[in-house]
DNA sequence: GCAAACCTGTTACACCCTGTTACACCTTTC
DNA sequence: GAAAGGTGTAACAGGGTGTAACAGGTTTGC
């Protein structure tokens, strides 16, 4: 758990977000450099040896996706993207380029740290991160997941039928492992819907597949509460082949 | 599982769209190339050996459903197209034509790229590919349907009787397996009709088909409900040769 | 031509799925 | 330690789904 300390290059063009945010990350065992422009971001890049980018997308000048399509295409640093507003296209436009993840402003920083740690936990494990959402089968924990006969077999061989509900959020859950998933996102995941103002449905939701797929859904081994932050799922997920 | 990179051709009069697109293929494994406009994308045809076209099907000029008729009417190349709104009657014109799936813009490249494989995987499976349109037979699961006598066998050898509301419904499942059907796109699909508000005449003709296919009626294998999406087929498709 | 058999859309009702609400409980903050 | 706010989940309501029953239409057999 105690990496030897990630080197993060946060780039905001405003000062006061891209300094408070460098604080935190150090604050919680990061290494941060700041960057105001996409121009001064690729000098710190060639300057020091940088883990990860923080990217704010709506900048003066060469903005953030131009600057994220380069870095993606040349280099292997995984990026977070911010975007200003919950924009679909954005959101879109970001993951086409091949950002490894997004954070909407306003962000809580806890979130966006807890990100930055999945991300990071994710590309140093695996030498080239392969996209698992076309997986036929995907096992964990001894279970069976067969997305395209959407069914659950539990260690025993036993079918553990679900809702298409579950279903859903089993398979948003398992193609992104070990990462923090905001409610947000996993409702975006599962259903394609925006959040509404007090919206439990998700947390139902993991509730009920809790009930089918743990334990002790009173002590959830699965899938983890990352209080303040969502849920995560902390088994180790393989494709069947 | 690592095919020898399949070339992809996406064809889009927007050229952010079309160049993103094909960097993120070539990033994730396949070959990629672009065309402006559908003229462009049939010299292309001609100059590269293709695998499958991604086609928005809005383009000034001839547009793309033209020339996805013209391609799956002629060669045997499989097309994926990408229509511009969720709207119904573009998605039933595209799989009318023949088109191998859809996606709707904008889309998740994730997505799109899952789509790509998949329809890859299915296509390369069969040594020729043929529209499954005009297939004489088709296997699933132990069963043969043989669309010219109109006849369903069972794994065993049986001969099980459908009516032709029935026999409509399984081959449309067949010629999409794996594809989330919605309740209007299989009305129009196996009697042309369009959707009137209460019409709960495919879920019957679903129940009933269920009652002859299915081992379990109650514990559905092969065709599963997608809750408030529609029907799936699930298991995998070939034709007889 | 007639009746029986069959097919299929409609209706009705039971059941299932899921979002909302409410409240107890927990974590964090001050 | 109290206040504020996040989380777990039971209970409920609304709406989606399965399917039996039925009626009208069509086909089949004679």
């Amino acid at each position: 758990m105690n990496e030897p300390s990630a080197h993060i290059l946060v780039v905001d063009d405003h000062r006061d977000i891209r300094e408070t945010l460098a604080r935190y990350l150090v604050k919680n065992g990061l290494r941060a450099t700041t960057a105001e422009s996409a121009a001064h971001a690729r000098k710190a890049l060639k300057a020091a040896s940088v883990d990860l980018v923080v990217l704010d997308i709506m900048m003066p000048g060469e903005d953030g996706l131009s600057l994220c399509r380069h870095l993606v295409e040349t280099g292997s640093l995984p990026v977070i993207l911010l975007t200003a507003m919950a924009e679909d296209t954005d959101r879109v436009i970001g993951l086409e380029i091949g950002a490894d993840d997004y954070v909407t402003k306003p962000f809580n920083p806890r979130e966006l740290l807890a990100r930055i740690r999945a991300v990071l936990r994710r590309t140093s494990q695996v030498p080239k991160e392969r996209d698992p959402i076309d997986q036929e089968q995907m096992l964990f924990d001894g279970w069976t997941l067969s997305v395209t006969r959407r069914e659950l077999v539990d260690p025993s061989g036993v079918n553990v039928p679900l809702s298409s509900g579950e279903f859903q959020l089993l398979c948003a859950f398992l193609k992104r492992p070990k990462m923090v998933l905001n409610r947000d996102q996993l409702l975006d995941l599962t259903t394609g819907r925006a959040p509404t103002v007090f919206d439990r449905s998700i947390d139902n939701q993991v509730s009920r597949l809790r009930r089918k797929i743990e334990e002790d859904p009173k002590d959830p081994k699965l899938i983890k509460t990352v209080w303040g932050g969502g849920y995560m799922f902390t088994a180790d997920v393989s494709d069947g082949a």
